[in-house]
DNA sequence: AAGAACTTCAACCGCAGGATT
DNA sequence: AAATCCTGCGGTTGAAGTTCT
């Protein structure tokens, strides 16, 4: 048996709502509260909207405290953070941002978050194309913001010699790891972050294409990466392919079973969730990593590597950003300090 | 100036899961 | 235990606005 529809369709309002309708429903649940059924709050109110979707039009517009727009830096970078960490679990992310609702979030992400993490990267690479002088190793369509790019265009090594583009919190991905602390295991192995594939992954997944010649097994020296062939003990193989929660910001203790301590990793900061950030740092988040909770990536699913890359190069948009013109100096996670608690 | 192309974001949709009957 | 209700979530859509040609 399917389900009751919430509500009488054909007798619902869709679309945008009116300042009348707005005001109506503020100032009801302002005087009243919703009290907790929102299918019957439309009714009560005398309005013709769904229960859904005045609980939307309350939660994502009328709410006290809302901010709208403008995206600091440091929201940028948490949003960063916590998507790298657990996906596009938006209500989580926007519970740590005051006043920014998880449509709001996801919207932003969406449209421009991802973008600016290509941007400069594409500015970068016609300004190469020119000092080679047009050689051919590049085929540019430029139009509005649409570029093509040939396949030899976006290699990786330029990429990652390019780093500053990323946001802060993307830089570790690209750059020489971080010895973890002593107790730690690094997450180094080929599931992990620092892994060539899953990176070329990351950056084909938010637009780039990599050379035809890429192979999986090249060193990529140039790049100053390294990778777990280095680094893996048989020990930390198995361990990560038993605790691969799917985010390579997460290493934990392999020999620690009293205490599940997890450390986050972000932007080569760690965080101890059971002794520095007990009861502070983002519970949710604790919760899921310490349980193995699957995060799931929009567009992301390289953390834990998704092959099937259905890449509409066509569709490859870049809006240029300033982004990378951010400063290089050294980052503190918001999570760090300010965003605790 | 006009139309095409593109971007943004409010709102909708369907699903999952907990609560209630 | 099963059916139903309700809420909350994430993905998607499409109208409106903006930029480009």
């Amino acid at each position: 048996m399917g389900r009751a529809p919430c509500c009488d369709k054909a007798n619902v309002k869709k679309g945008p709502w009116s300042p009348e309708e707005d005001s109506k429903l503020k100032s009801y649940i302002e005087q009243h509260g919703t009290g907790g059924n929102w299918i019957a709050l439309p009714q009560k109110i005398g309005l013709k909207r769904c229960g859904k979707s005045c609980r939307l039009r309350w939660l994502n517009y009328l709410r006290p405290n809302l901010k709208h727009g403008g995206f600091s830096e440091e929201e940028d970078n948490i949003i960063c953070s916590l998507y790298i960490s657990i996906g596009s679990r938006w209500s989580i992310i926007a519970a740590q941002l005051p006043g920014r609702t998880d449509n709001d979030i996801k919207n932003y992400w969406n449209t421009r978050l991802k973008k600016k993490l290509l941007g400069k990267h594409r500015k970068d690479q016609q300004q190469q194309a020119r000092n080679r002088g047009n050689n051919g190793a590049i085929v540019k369509q430029e139009s509005n913001n649409n570029r093509v790019m040939s396949s030899n265009e976006f290699s990786l090594s330029n990429l990652v010699q390019e780093q500053p583009y990323l946001p802060h919190v993307m830089q570790p991905l690209l750059s020489t790891p971080q010895p973890p602390p002593p107790s730690m295991l690094s997450y180094t192995n080929q599931q992990g972050f620092n892994d060539q594939d899953s990176i070329r992954k990351l950056l084909m997944k938010l637009g780039g294409r990599f050379s035809g010649d890429y192979h999986p097994n090249t060193t990529f020296d140039a790049l100053n990466l390294q990778f777990s062939n280095a680094t893996s003990s048989t020990h930390e193989q198995v361990y990560d392919q038993e605790h691969h929660v799917g985010s390579s910001t997460c290493v934990n203790s392999s020999n620690d079973n009293n205490h599940n301590q997890v450390q986050f990793a972000i932007n080569g900061q760690y965080f101890d969730s059971v002794q520095e950030e007990q009861g502070k740092f983002i519970p949710e988040i604790d919760h899921m990593v310490s349980t193995n909770y699957p995060p799931r990536f929009d567009g992301l699913e390289f953390f834990y590597g998704e092959e099937d890359l259905n890449i509409d190069h066509n569709k490859i948009q870049g809006s240029s950003t300033n982004w990378s013109e951010a400063t290089t100096s050294t980052y503190h996670h918001p999570l760090d300090s300010k965003y605790q608690g």
